[in-house]
DNA sequence: AACCCTGTCAACCGCCCATAT
DNA sequence: CATATGGGCGGTTGACAGGGT
C-alpha cells in the first residue's frame, strides 16, 4: 500500500533538535487542548514542525510521567527477558515499564544489554513472535502488546498494594546483586513472564493505554 | 592542544496497521 | 470493497561528549 509522508517537506518545516520555547510551546498546547490530532497539532501551537515530530518530541521526552535516569537491574533483567520473547517489540516491551519510552527501552537495549550479553557469549538470545515479515507473527504480537499493558497494570497494582520497588514481572525473576548473573538468569527463564490470560481486543485496549 | 575513536541518545525516516470515508 | 488518512512502530542516523593517544 505505502503513503505519502505525513509531512510535507516543501513547506520548509524545522527538524533537528527542539529548543525550549518550542518544548514550551508544545506542552503549552497539550496541557490546555490535549494533542487532539498530531497532524493539525504544530499549526495550532504555533510550531513550524511536522506532527510526527511533535508527537515524537511529547511521547519520548515531554511527558509529564516521563522517568528519566538510569535503569536498574530489576528492568535491565526484565528487558531481557521480554525481549528473548518478543523480541525487537520495543513498544511491548516499555508498556511494561511505565515511565520509560520504547525509545529509550530500544536505546539501551542498542548501547548496553547487547554488547554486554555478547560479552558475556550469550550473543542475542531468540526472538520469540515478534520476527519481522511473518503476519501471523505480527498479529500475535499485537496481542501479546495487550497481554503486556494489562499485566503493566497489574504490576502497578501490586507494586502500590505492596510497596515493593519491583513489579509484578521482576518478581517471577531470580534475584541476585549481581547485574551480570542476572541476566544470565533472565535469559534462562524468559518464558516464565506470560502466564495471564487476555480477554480483550488489542487495539481497545492500546488506545486505552495511550 | 589537537586529533581520533567510541559511546550515547535525540530525532528522523519509511513502513505497517487500523480506521474513516 | 477500495482507497485515503492518521497514528504508531522499529530501524537508523547524526550530533555531541568524553576519554585516550
Amino acid at each position: 500500500m505505502g503513503r505519502a509522508p505525513c509531512c510535507d517537506r516543501t513547506k520548509g518545516l524545522k527538524k533537528g533538535p527542539w529548543t525550549p520555547k518550542e518544548d514550551k510551546l508544545l506542552v503549552d498546547y497539550i496541557q490546555t487542548n490535549g494533542h487532539g490530532s498530531w497532524r493539525l497539532l504544530p499549526k495550532l501551537a504555533g510550531l513550524n514542525r511536522c506532527g510526527k515530530s511533535c508527537r515524537l518530541r511529547w511521547t519520548n521526552y515531554l511527558r509529564p510521567d516521563i522517568k528519566r535516569g538510569p535503569f536498574t537491574s530489576e528492568e535491565q533483567k526484565s528487558i531481557v527477558q521480554l525481549h528473548a520473547i518478543v523480541g525487537n517489540k520495543w513498544s511491548m516491551i516499555a508498556a511494561t515499564f511505565p515511565g520509560r519510552t520504547d525509545n529509550e527501552i530500544k536505546n539501551y537495549w542498542n548501547t548496553h544489554l547487547k554488547k554486554q550479553l555478547r560479552r558475556m557469549g550469550l550473543d542475542e538470545p531468540p526472538p520469540g513472535p515478534g520476527r519481522p515479515g511473518c503476519p501471523s507473527a505480527r498479529h500475535m504480537a499485537r496481542w501479546e502488546t495487550a497481554r503486556l499493558e494489562a499485566e503493566a497494570r497489574l504490576s502497578l497494582l501490586a507494586t502500590a498494594a505492596s510497596s515493593s520497588s519491583c513489579g509484578a514481572i521482576a518478581a517471577t525473576s531470580a534475584s541476585s546483586s549481581s547485574s551480570t548473573v542476572d541476566l544470565k538468569t533472565a535469559c534462562a527463564r524468559p518464558a516464565d513472564i506470560f502466564s495471564a490470560p487476555v480477554e480483550l481486543g488489542h487495539r481497545g485496549l492500546s488506545s486505552a493505554a495511550r
